[in-house]
DNA sequence: AGCATATATTAACAATTGTTCATATATAAT
DNA sequence: ATTATATATGAACAATTGTTAATATATGCT
């Protein structure tokens, strides 16, 4: 039977990779720097890996695993409420977190490298990241039309435009961090665009 | 005496090689395969350049060449008007222009993969893209905000979010666009950013 | 203890990489 | 036509790539 200490050597050889995809990208993250990296011989890591190609889908396969634990009764609830603000709010703070934790950082740097040379990164940003997100904020900005707590106009537009700003600041701020430069200016950022987005928005 | 073709094939290699490292990034665009699609050998690429390098800084260089011909008087004198949406679309469909050309295209392909393990790329994109795009728009919003025309705002604020939608339309057009899809919806989705954006600040 | 399994190492492989060198061919100037 | 120069080729190089095979070592079970 394998031991238990299997688990650990697979995890630490995707966390190496991870973080190498990350810094080089796929084609430039050799097997044997990850297999260097991990404290092993390029051979043994197909003891835990068909090849390499199955260590970057490993990884690959969380880099769409829903960021936000969205809780449709509730985002609901807070759009009807009289202070709907708030979700928009609660939005942005998910997404910095994400922004600003190490391990969705490297997630998402390996998703921008590889985004223009993998179909399958592609589909995935295009439908689990904007069609779910779009998705998800839509209906709710739909539902502060009705209560007429927000100006009337699409929907979906309304929804692509507070979210491209997120994203554009996310990228920026993972540019910055790149080079060890400060982001606390951009940091303020996130709240930033919320209040200036509700003020394009809110009626009254 | 150099013949005059030679300025001929130096571009032709400049022209495949900026195809190739835009579909494969740098890494993967191999001095053989650039060799191969202009029809010559590899060797003789370094009777032009001096090494692959040497032809991808070529390319860099072009990449953050202005892509607006900025006249500030216009802008100052369109902002003062009685129509200062005008500028506002007028900066949108040059983006959109800019976002549909086959070599501008290719030119944001080579940036975005390259972006996350080239620093010279990222300070440009930083430096000549985000900051100078921010020093063109800030103050036009000043000024706009001065004239009554747009509500009162941090003008930085303002331009970013103004910036940060078109970003996000050209990257959603570009990948479209990689695997032949449809790109027809998005295509009018400039013109909807800049509506939507000005009911937001607009005043009266 | 002995056996089976899991995981490591060392060595080798074919392919591809960027680059260089010697040499051939074409072009322009005298 | 001869010469000089520019540009092409073919072959070779050392390095690196992903992967495999043979083999050793460690671990867990009976």
């Amino acid at each position: 039977m394998p031991q238990n200490r299997d688990k650990t050597t697979k995890q630490r050889i995707l966390e190496s990779a991870m973080k190498l995809f990350a810094e080089l990208g796929y084609k430039n993250a050799s097997v044997r720097k990850i297999a260097k990296s991990v404290g092993i011989r390029e051979s043994a890591l197909y003891n835990h890996f068909k090849n390499k190609e199955d260590i970057f889908l490993h990884i690959a396969s969380e880099i769409f695993t829903t960021p936000f634990n969205h809780d449709e009764n509730m985002s609901t609830t807070i759009a009807k409420s009289n202070n709907p603000k708030a979700y928009l709010h609660k939005f942005a703070t998910e997404f910095k977190l994400i922004t600003f934790d190490k391990n969705k950082e490297n997630l998402f740097r390996i998703m921008m490298i590889e985004l223009f040379q993998n179909k399958n990164l592609r589909d995935g940003f295009l439908n689990e990241f904007h069609n779910k997100n779009i998705k998800i904020l839509a209906p709710i900005f739909f539902t502060m039309m009705q209560e007429g707590h927000v100006r009337s106009s699409d929907p979906m537009v309304m929804a692509q435009e507070f979210l491209a700003p997120l994203f554009y600041l996310r990228l920026h701020v993972t540019l910055l961090r790149i080079d060890s430069q400060a982001t606390t200016a951009l940091s303020s950022q996130f709240e930033k665009h919320v209040d200036f987005f509700w003020e394009g928005i809110k009626v009254g």
